[in-house]
RNA sequence: UGGGAUAUCGCCAAGCGGUAAGGCACCGGGUUUUGAUCUCGGCAUUCAGAGGUUCAAAUCCUCUUAUCCCAGCCA
């Protein structure tokens, strides 16, 4: 990663900035630490980048990678195979061994032990509803469990027992003591440990009984010797319990948590809970579906890295609820793909040209630059015959002026190659347009015509005898509606043209384009192959993103 | 009078008492064998509102308003 790269302030450069120069640390250590029960999608893309842009920034410090796999109920070892790939994919490089909250399930019992021991933490075997009726409301005081006083031997034992798996899930279950009239409903007595007779991706069946997140993680980030430990708005209140926890232990490092706010992407979900439901319900094919934020989803697109990166740079960092528009993220991947992506011709809804003038035995190999601006990009070579294919909407037998493209009885450039005049238009009995004969220029190859005639429309093409056939899966935002998080029914909100399949030609070079690679179709816009389904029998492009298009007619 | 947080251009976002950065979007001009790119120019006398302190306030104080989060044995 480049210096380019580096992350403009905010406000928690700042607070590293000073904590630097008043000596409380001589260096950061970060953790990215998600929850393996899904996979990352674009707002978790601003946290990695925090995290590890932090980390990359100052001097000799790090970011951990770290699984916060405390509930074996909704994890999976597949999802924490994909986060990885995605973390590293994004360019990336964790400290170290990847980090697990269940290498410390042993620490964390034991200092739940300590917890008890210091009267700080009791068994508590109040069922789950009664648990809800004794914390109270937002307005009014919860009141104390009965179990609250209990001795702590008492405590101590049955803490054991429930280890020893003794006890059904839901009977018991250990509550930190802490203050049941807290007005910070967090406060009141919180759960941090509860059994659960469910095997672990990671430690299989040794534990039946799990610490809660409020007391894993603050542990996590000691026992790692975090020293900023950057989570979304939503823990705020969690804040005083994480400093409690560490303030009740014999731990000694004391990292601090400080809170910054969640991506809010128009016309896109960022909650793992909803995407995985468009998967289950077939909405999309997976959550690496092109049409999904998710990191996979996006790459599978055609989404650079580097573009991603940019994104979360432009965003910034700070403590008010946002929701960028979409058109902030595009103008990312544009950037990009515009400087890195070599310029191919597709036609995505063919039409037949015939160059009437043009000799049915000849195909001429014309050259074409990659890139228009970067000549190390190279060149390729691409045959022209009397038969080509435009795509339909290049053509209309009556247009405006506005209109510069190749209509009946005018000239237009094909691309790279020669000036074309339409002559004729010949159409099956249905009135569609079925072939349009033209003329060529043969003066027009690489210079404009001699004669000062202005041709100002140019037009892609394939040539009709050498071409591939492929499949084009052309994407559109998923949900109409800009904040589809809010909408009653999700079902509603859906695009119903979100994907939309053609079928048309790409010039011969592309058979062995790269699943993933990003080309420009000149005037369509930045496609890849797909990673899933094309192949040289069967190409199949998506389409990234469309071209900036000014065009008001 | 539950608690916690946030309010600067359509969307993000700098700014940290000295007289409103930048990006995206948008609107105009130029270049162009991509209606792309590139390029030039425009785009907050004003910082949620009202008071106050000060020579000076988006920045300090007071009050008001709006929005978000918290009552999982989820993270």
């Amino acid at each position: 990663m480049t210096q380019v790269e580096t992350a403009p302030s905010n406000f928690i450069r700042n607070i590293i900035d000073s904590d630097l120069e008043t000596g409380k640390h001589q260096a950061i250590q970060t953790r990215f630490p998600p929850e393996p029960n899904g996979y990352l999608h674009i707002g978790h893309a601003k946290s990695i980048c925090l995290n590890f842009g932090l980390a990359l920034d100052y001097p000799q410090s790090a970011c951990n990678l770290r699984f916060d796999d405390t509930n074996p109920l909704k994890e999976d070892a597949d999802y924490v195979a994909a986060i990885e790939e995605d973390v590293r994919w994004l360019g990336f490089k964790w400290a170290g061994d990847i980090h697990y909250s269940s290498n410390y399930f042993d620490q964390l019992y034991a200092y739940a032990v300590e917890l008890i021991e210091n009267n700080k933490a009791y068994v508590c075997e109040l069922n789950a509803e009664q648990t809800r009726e004794y914390r109270g409301t937002l307005t009014s005081a919860g009141k104390d469990s009965p179990f609250r006083d209990r001795p702590t031997a008492e405590s101590l034992d049955l803490f054991a027992r429930m280890r020893a798996g003794e006890f059904a899930e839901g009977s018991m279950m250990l509550r930190a003591k802490i203050d049941m009239t807290s007005p910070n409903m967090k406060m009141r007595d919180p759960v941090i440990y509860r059994i659960r007779f469910a095997h672990h991706h990671q430690t299989a069946d040794q534990w039946c009984i799990y610490p809660m997140y409020d007391f894993t993680h603050c542990i996590s980030d000691a026992i790692e010797g975090i020293t900023h430990s950057l989570c979304t708005l939503e823990f705020e209140d969690h804040r005083p319990l994480y400093d409690w926890v560490l303030a009740n232990i014999s731990i000694e490092c004391k990292p601090r948590q400080i809170e910054f706010s969640r991506l809010n992407l128009q016309y896109t979900l960022t909650s793992k809970r909803k995407l995985n439901a468009l998967i289950e319900e077939n909405i999309v094919t997976a959550w690496n579906d092109p049409r999904m934020p998710t990191i996979s989803g996006m790459r599978r697109r055609g989404y650079p890295a580097a573009a991603l990166r940019e994104f979360c740079k432009r965003i910034g960092v700070t403590k008010q609820e946002n929701t960028v528009e979409l058109a902030s993220l595009e103008a990312c991947v544009r950037e990009d793909l515009e400087a890195n992506g070599p310029r191919a011709m597709a036609v995505l809804d063919p039409v037949k040209v015939i160059i009437t003038n043009y000799d049915q035995n000849t195909t001429e190999q014309l050259t074409a630059p990659a890139h228009p601006k970067d000549e190390s990009m190279g060149s390729r070579t691409l045959p022209f015959s009397r038969e080509l294919f435009i795509d339909r909407a290049d053509f209309r037998e009556e247009a405006n002026k506005k209109y510069k493209r190749l209509v009946l009885g005018k000239e237009v450039r094909l691309r790279n190659a020669y000036v074309i005049k339409a002559e004729q238009v010949i159409k099956d009995e249905s009135g569609n347009i079925t072939e349009i004969h033209c003329s060529y220029d043969p003066e027009t190859l690489g210079k404009n015509p001699s004669d000062g005639r202005k041709v100002k429309g140019v037009i892609h093409w394939v040539d009709a005898a050498s071409n591939k056939p492929a499949e084009f899966r052309i994407y559109e935002r998923l949900f109409l509606v800009e904040n589809p998080a809010a909408a009653e029914d999700i079902h509603q909100a859906l695009n119903p043209e979100s994907l939309v399949v053609k079928q048309g030609f790409v010039e011969l070079g592309l058979v062995d384009a790269q699943a993933e690679k990003s080309y420009q179709f000149e005037r369509e816009g930045y496609f890849c192959a797909d990673s899933k389904d094309s192949t040289a029998e069967h190409l199949v492009f998506n389409r990234t993103v469309a071209l900036r298009d000014s065009w008001a007619g």
